[in-house]
This record gives structure tokens, sequence and C-alpha cells, in this order.
DNA sequence: TCAATACCTGTCTATTTAGTCAACTTTTCA
DNA sequence: TGAAAAGTTGACTAAATAGACAGGTATTGA
């Protein structure tokens, strides 16, 4: 590693537990990008550990095997995931809430395409390794926003359309810009997903989910 | 193989090709869910092999290589797939078209779970190996529904939306029932995604896409 | 400055992997 | 029926893989 080369000077003073944090990161960050590309039993160690410029056996110094490895990013992923999902939390208008929520997930989808990804390729699996996360905190989480849903239907607030479908709907149609972005790049004829494209996704997305549960 | 001890009585009359087809066909079968389940780089020959209950030399006499075996299962798929790309074709009232569209994409997910996820792996390691694909057949396809759609609004039969995420959003949200399962199993808390629950789906979803197009 | 600790990595090993091949059995059809 | 063609497979090889480990270097705090 170049690391070896450069004086700490370059790298701020001295603090204990340092170079830890940073190379876990730098490994994280890898391991990462090769889970997201080609899965848990696709992705070899020989490629993260170039993809971070970084020997193989370093990557042994700080992960156990690769299954710890995957289990890190893995709960890296998933603290992300919970900033999102506490977006949807308001007891304000519906239209406020869901609006916020879809940009904020949208926001992700752009921002984190790689976590999206992670998360997509665990649970096309079979998500082997999230029936813990599964069973607690997402089951826990998904209960109360139905809650949230019925009660609005109860006001008269929105149509009586089952919530689980309406999440489901705005889980899978935020994905989707971060999953299917080939398809996406190819279907819309432009280069690059931009920042002004995913605004207008996220328009889109707005008009018709609210519209079409009669949130007005 | 036990298909040696038998005799060629019990499976018909003979008929060149049969036996090539049919180990073909198992063969396949088990590889798309080895390849769906693990993606290109994490199946083995070696389990697919177990799963079919061939020996691995076996799947080499009818396939050249493990890519050669990977690009028959997904043209396998992506021509399943062209049947319900069809359906979105007619001149019909836009409510009529939609709603068969989703159906039938709905459907598809019910019916062949592991073509959708298999497709979706692919999408997401970025779709290496369907490029030739998606820049002639789906990108001609896309179009073309965009007219159908842009004809729609220009006949006031719908709001000004943008197609391509009318079309992005139908996708996403009938694909996420295929490819999300252990996600939706443990939402909505029932063991198993039956037929009426795929049904109730594809209603909400009707519901929401045609309303919030404006379609009546 | 100087141990103690944390960090780093070249080299090794056992296992798994894709793919080959030659000897074998079954099927076909004239 | 019999020989050519098609199908089958156990045993092999070379390469890739996860992981271990000993001997090194850098960092720390007293």
């Amino acid at each position: 590693m170049a690391r070896h080369m450069t004086t700490n000077i370059s790298r701020g003073p001295y603090k204990p537990g340092r170079i830890r944090e940073q190379s876990r990161d730098l490994i994280l960050q890898a391991a990462e990008a090769e889970f997201a590309c080609h899965g848990f039993r696709g992705a070899t160690m020989q490629r993260i550990a170039e993809s971070a410029q970084v020997p193989k056996a370093n990557i042994h110094y700080y992960f156990s095997n690769k299954l710890g490895l995957y289990g890190a990013v893995l709960e890296n992923t998933l603290n992300l995931w919970d900033t999102i999902f506490n977006e949807l939390s308001s007891h304000d208008e519906p239209a406020d809430v869901l609006s916020r929520y879809i940009d904020a997930k949208m926001d992700f989808s752009r921002t984190h395409p790689t976590a999206s990804r992670l998360f997509a390729k665990e649970m096309i699996s079979g998500a082997p390794h999230l029936s813990a996360y599964l069973q607690q905190d997402y089951r826990l989480w998904f209960k109360q926003r139905m809650s949230i849903f019925e009660s609005w239907v109860a006001q008269g607030k929105m149509d009586d359309v089952d919530p689980a479908h309406v999440i489901f709907m705005i889980w899978a149609s935020t994905q989707y810009y971060a999953d299917f972005e080939p398809q996406i790049l190819i279907a819309t004829e432009v280069p690059l997903v931009t920042e002004q494209a995913f605004a207008a996704a996220a328009d889109s997305i707005k008009h018709i989910i609210l519209k079409g549960c009669g949130i007005c």
C-alpha cells in the first residue's frame, strides 16, 4: 500500500483507532460494490482487495472471513436505510408525508445506488442473511406505517386502497431507478441519469401515487 | 442417471432429437433456478448438475461452457418475456389496455418468478449479457409503447405524465411481487403469496395507475 | 526513547471450480 | 440386425478460491 510511504502528517493528527476506521471503511466500500454487482457467492476476496488497493491478507486482518465482511457491509447498508424509513412518520397531511417520503427514497436511489442494489440482490436470493432484520425492524416499521395509512382511510383523506400495496408500489418504483439503471438509460436514450432526470421521475411518481390514492 | 435403467417405451415413441430436447430442458430449468438465485458468477456447474440430477460432464455435452449455458437460459427467459410485451399493443381504450397489461405482467410474476429474478439480477449487475437485447428489441418496443401513450395524452384520454415513468412504475410494481417475495411475505404476514393475494395486488396497482394517470 | 501494541503482507495450503477426454451405453435407421 | 450416430459419464487437470500464519513495519503513550 502506498500509505506506507506517506507520513502521517498529511492525514491529520494521531488518533487511536483512526487507522482502523479508515482501513475498514476503504474495504467496506470496495466490498459493497463487489457484493452489489456479483452477489455473495459471486464476489471474490481477491477482487475486493484489488478494488480497494489492499493486499488480500489485509482484509482478513479486519474481517474474520467472507461472511463476516458481507455481514458488515449489510449492516452498514441497513443503517443507511433506517434514515429513509423514519421519513414516513409524520402525522401531517398525507400529501406532504408521502411527497417527502418519495423524494427521500428517490434521493437515496440516486446517491446510494449500490446500497440499493445490494439490498435487492440479497432479497432476490431469498434474503438468507436478512431474516433477523426483516423479522424485527422491518416488520415493526411496516406495521406502524400501515396503521398511519389506515387512519387516513378512516378519516376519508385517501381512497380505501390496501396500504401494503401502496407502500410496495412506492418501494418498487423508487428502487427501480437505482436497480434497473441499464434499462432506464436505454429507454430514455439519455447517456446519464442526472439529478434533473431523478427529480422528473420523482414528480411523476408523486403525481400518480397521490392522485391514484385519492389524496389531494 | 436412472434414465438408463428404464426402457424407452415408457416415454413415448422414438423421435429424433427427443432426448436432446428433453435433457436440455432439464438442465436449463435447473440452471435458471441456480442463476436466478446466485447470479452468473455465483452459480456453479456442480450445483446445477446436482439440481438437475445429471453428471456435470453431461451439461458440457449440451452446452459449450458456463457462459453458453447462461446465454441459453437468458434467451429462454427473453422469449417468455416477449409474450407479455406484446400485450401492451392494442388501440382500444387506455383503461382496458393498461388493465390487461398489468394483469398479464402480474400473472407472469406469479407463474414465472425465477425468470423475473434472473432478469432482475442480470440488470442489477449492469446487464453485461443483455446489451444486444436492450439495444434492439427492448428499445424498439419501448419507443412504440411511448407513442401509444403520447397519442392518449394528445387525445386527452390521460394526464400529461411522461409515459416512460408510467411504464417504469408498472414494470417496477409488478416485478416487485416476484423479486422481493421475502419482504412481502413478512410484511403481509401471510405464509404464502397466493393467487388471491396476487389478484388483490393487481387490483390495487390498476386502481392507482389508472386513477393516477387520469384514465377513467 | 523505548517497549507494547496495532497494523501490514508475502507466502503457503486445502478446497472448489470450469472444463477435458476417452471409454462406455443407448438409440437410430437402412 | 448391425453399424453408425447420439448420448453418457468417471476420472482427470489447471486455475481460482478462501483462509492461515509468521515475520515484518508503523504507531502509540509513558
